[in-house]
DNA sequence: ATACACTCCGTACTATACTACGGAGTCAAG
DNA sequence: CTTGACTCCGTAGTATAGTACGGAGTGTAT
């Protein structure tokens, strides 16, 4: 099996076939050539570079992102080094996400613990508080 | 100082004029009266109320959310109990998701240390990585 | 040979939360 | 009374990552 139509490559990658040719429109995979009937015709790589995209998705990168790291790859005059850059980039802007989690989290503990959860809303120390709260 | 228009309303609550005729679309606003030119007559609490809007945004509430809370609030059928429901659930919301955080986190760190950062693009243990990473 | 699945394309729609635009009308200060 | 800031409205655009649609053409199995 040399190559494949874009439903083959789709099931193989797990992905759907809007989502493939939406990814050839933003540039993240190349255009393939096509059969006379203008099918697109896809070689193995196809679904290798589409599960690099799922993958580097679920450790949080971005398609631009992504695409970056795509031209990369090949490009000669990138180093591992650089990569890594933007792998701590990366997790750096985790951790920023993570802590304004954390915030967010912390204060709404705080916010439940002072409600006993009886009586009307009127007297609800979170609704209370999310009137007059004066952070930042 | 008894009403406001629209532009001193968003000055004092800190958002944009548009935001608040944003707001009033999905109904997170009532619409104010209006003068016989058709401009917006604010009360006080129209500030109270954005401000409301814009500490639950900070505390991790989607607009839906929040106009559910906006609801409840006034809802005597709403005990303080159902507001508390609404905030457990987003606290357990959020751990969900700093858990995906740190997952992908922990992922990255990994793969970061098997960089060297030394060496060309194609010998890269991250770009392999995503290459070829059988997770999920 | 015909039925049915697959593919083509561009466009529009989903969700989230705004932000911008343009042209007309209004308000307040000088 | 004029000027400049403000407000009105509906629509469209931003960013992110897809998903859906519709009508026409294609591929293949029976």
């Amino acid at each position: 099996m040399k190559s494949m139509t874009i439903g083959q490559v789709a099931i193989q990658a797990g992905v759907g076939v809007e989502t493939i040719r939406f990814y050839e429109r933003r540039g993240l995979i190349e255009e393939p050539p096509r059969r006379d009937s203008g099918y697109r015709e896809y070689p193995q790589e196809a679904v290798t570079r589409l599960r690099f995209i799922k993958h580097a998705q679920r450790l949080g990168f971005t398609l631009a992102e992504i695409s970056e790291l795509l031209s990369l790859r090949v490009d000669p005059n990138t180093s591992c080094a650089d990569i890594k850059g933007l792998a701590e980039a990366k997790i750096a802007d985790i951790e920023g996400r993570i802590q304004a989690l954390e915030k967010m989290k912390s204060v709404l503990l705080d916010l439940n613990a002072q409600c006993g959860g009886r009586g009307s809303t009127s007297e609800c120390p979170i609704l209370e508080a999310l009137e007059t709260e004066e952070c930042c």
